[in-house]
DNA sequence: AAACAAGATATGTGATCACATCTTCACGGC
DNA sequence: GCCGTGAAGATGTGATCACATATCTTGTTT
């Protein structure tokens, strides 16, 4: 685990929430780390109790997994786990962006392009965690775009469950990006909303989730 | 609110949280109605350690709200909550049905026609209780078959906080009956698992939700 | 009589303590 | 030399205490 930098306001277990939250979606945490209270608590320099209400709730979001009674880990993506996230993703993913496209203005798509810039250029020069974040600002940014706080939460959620398979789907990015060719991956998408082109944009987003998955489904083994 | 039950095993904080959700799901609170922690704590005879645990849990769901920072209330659902809610249903669950009718066996419909039996006997003599756990075991055998835990978390996490809305359904139940004719309402749906008609199948669903929604806001203002 | 202010109460939050139980590891018996 | 056993430490959980602050109540003033 990488360091986690201190804590600063709101209500301490909110805040100690988001440190862990952000960690583990930019995959600083490894996957089946055990984690005490006790020991985030000092790191965080802060009492048990606000770690105690941090940790639970990522417990009910599927982040970190009670092994035993007395034993917590970060959650590990078995392979049979990412299929699913990637099926139901797959499902809800596409139909955001299809919602998207019929509410999607000018103003928008300029910001879009503005995100994937940032994308590309993480792509290019950043390192993974900068690719995670730029890649996480841009679809989410098309999600908010539906105006479907429900869905908004239900794909936070997925992303959230997402993390580590992210985090090593990006750590081999070049290699990705290399056999599949797919330096312009969003282009397509912001083409379909330049036309308005909703159902067009539904399906590209569906075969990139599902092509990500399969290529690195596919390099597991190794 | 309804007398809550005293709780008794596994962990507190896991019990008092399934007793709340429980009673939310099943109406016992009414939307708005403020709820603290000391008055919970007395009334399930714990502290205010597992109830803390249980309500934020149950915050991070959308099922309690926070209004300032020291008042906590049941959620209302506004109209446009309830929109939401079920444009997001409308997508996900038909989705669900149709995987489930991808799978489905005939010990599997056999154990929906009972479920379905049971919820008919419920509409027809049984309280609002009866009925909302009828037609809650009903859809979640469908969705169980579909064989998606994330898919399935997804969904619980909807009806969650459809709790209010199905409730005010079922309590008028009768009328809506009346007016629109479904006492049969899953019958179709069986019938298509049985003739193996996934679209169909899906395509019922998602009528079945829109239709019960437009009714049931079509009435709202009365 | 109404409005405002000050005191009193209630409430969420964080820290600390107590405890049951699980884990670890070293020591001793076979 | 290996395995079992028990003591010591670690850990999650629940209860209680302390505190800042929000909310309500009451009394006073205009």
């Amino acid at each position: 685990m990488k360091a986690l930098p201190k804590v600063e306001n709101q209500t301490l277990h909110a805040r100690v929430y988001q440190e862990l939250r952000n960690a583990i979606i930019r995959g600083h945490f490894a996957p089946g780390e055990v984690v005490t209270i006790r020991r985030l608590a000092t790191e965080l320099g802060t009492s048990v109790m606000p770690v105690r209400e941090a940790i639970h709730r990522l417990i009910s979001e599927r982040a970190i997994e009670m092994q035993g009674s007395r034993s917590m880990r970060i959650a590990v993506l078995t392979r049979e786990k990412i299929e699913d996230l990637i099926k139901v993703r797959s499902i809800i993913e596409p139909e955001a962006v299809y919602l998207a496209a019929g509410r999607i203005g000018e103003d928008d798509i300029l910001r879009l392009e503005v995100l994937n810039g940032r994308l590309m250029r993480a792509i290019d020069h950043g390192d993974v965690d900068d690719k995670l974040l730029a890649n996480r600002a841009f679809h989410f940014a098309v999600y908010e775009i539906a105006a479907s706080p429900m869905l908004l939460q239900v794909i936070d959620s997925l992303w959230l469950q997402s993390g580590p398979y992210l985090q090593s789907l990006f750590a081999s990015a070049d290699r990705f990006e290399e056999e599949l060719g797919t330096e312009f991956i969003n282009d397509e998408l912001l083409e379909a909303f330049r036309n308005g082109d909703a159902s067009l944009a539904k399906r590209v987003r569906e075969r990139d989730i599902r092509q990500s998955a399969r290529w690195y489904l596919g390099h597991l083994d190794e």
